[in-house]
DNA sequence: GTCTATATGTAGATAGAC
DNA sequence: GTCTATCTACATATAGAC
């Protein structure tokens, strides 16, 4: 059964200012810890500590634990979709002919712009679709989130490689996700292994978006015609 | 202070035959575990339960929890290790001209074919390496078991682009480890998104091999060589 | 809407008999 | 080396006063 089909603690009136407040700094506080300690990691006391109010209002504002991560999850995953489709609708009706790389853009900057200068709400919430992403567990959330802007720009995609198999474009696209993803959480990796000072700066982050897209764009151009997958 | 440096409890004399048994049934019980539900979503009791030993043995074979999420990961990774170091000797001992796709088979070939065909404990393991490398909390494990054969890679590839700034390489391997994970872990994202029938058979999985390795060179070189990044 | 108090289960770790 | 029994702490969730 789904996490998400459940409907919210069925309340009579709509939700007063306070309780909106605190409802927002429940899942703020809920958002950054889940990101960093990941959802068996993170205890709801955890987050009503951080969140300065009693562990009964995470139950009364954010349902069951699993309610509350997916509802962090779905709140600004529409959000970002939007700012993904807005960009692409932007760039089709522009004068230029689509290349390859400007839709990559489309996909991946909103996310790393964001990761990047969005603050620490926005880089928790980056780590956090890297987990729901990794994690079968979540696929429900995956599906219903992210999917669905997915396939459209697979659909893309696959408009620049004419007769290509559906699932070596699809394939192309996971590892393109998975680069994106690694931008946001293992950049620390990328510092171990080049022996470079250390770059917790997290504004840098967005000069590799461009680094990100050529990678991709080749990696695309050079699997997806090739006939290396039957 | 890393869970590595910590010898394990100390013994007076040589495990019994008995003893080995019993700790590799705990080891691939918990390899198996571990890699299904992370580090926090799998409890010692479970652990015990499905190696059918009582919940002390656990402790007394494994050590502290995290001592034993180590000794797991250290387990096979020097097997790992070797092999693509192996491979590599073997390619640079061979009469061919070195090119950047069969350097990139050598590192990722092991891992995929083992996951692929070692069986339900190396396919656990290679979803294990996953957990390790996306999780900073992990570093310390990463450094000692992947960093140091990495490295040699990074710079087998960097040898391919000469003058090129050595974290842009570094990206561009952790970009492709990254996508060598999601085969292991996330082929049930590309089946969602191609709208394919499904493909639970890990048998396939090795054809992906040559996909991934035409990724990730064309991905290198299209990234590394452009000024994107300063 | 808020919060105290608590019900109920499970976690990791170890002491000490065998 | 093995295993029973248990210590202590913390988990999620809710009942019911305010």
């Amino acid at each position: 059964m789904s996490v998400l089909t459940k409907a919210a603690k069925p309340r009579q009136r709509a939700p007063s200012l306070r309780s909106l407040e605190t409802r927002q700094r429940i899942l703020d506080a809920a958002e950054l810890l889940f990101a960093h300690g990941g959802f068996d990691g993170t205890s709801l006391r955890d987050i009503a500590g951080k969140a300065g109010v009693p562990v009964a209002l995470v139950n009364f504002h954010g349902g069951s634990k699993q309610e509350l991560y997916a509802r962090i999850v779905v709140r600004r995953a529409d959000q970002l979709s939007d700012l993904r489709l807005r960009a692409l609708h932007g760039l089709k009706a522009g004068p230029d002919r689509l290349s390859l790389s400007a839709v990559l853009r489309c996909f991946v900057e909103p996310y790393i712009e964001r990761a990047a200068n969005g603050g620490p709400q926005w880089l928790a919430y980056a780590r956090l679709v890297a987990q729901v992403s990794a994690d079968r567990k979540w696929s429900d959330i995956s599906q219903r989130c992210f999917d669905p802007t997915a396939k459209l720009f697979i659909d893309e995609i696959a408009a620049f490689f004419p007769g290509s198999d559906r699932s070596a474009v699809a394939a192309g696209f996971v590892f393109t996700v998975s680069a994106m993803l690694a931008l946001a959480t293992s950049m620390w990796r990328v510092d171990a292994l080049s022996d470079s000072a250390a770059r917790p700066n997290p504004a840098v982050l967005a000069n590799w978006t461009v680094f990100l897209v050529d990678f991709a764009e080749g990696g695309l151009k050079r699997a997806v015609v090739s006939p290396g997958v039957a």
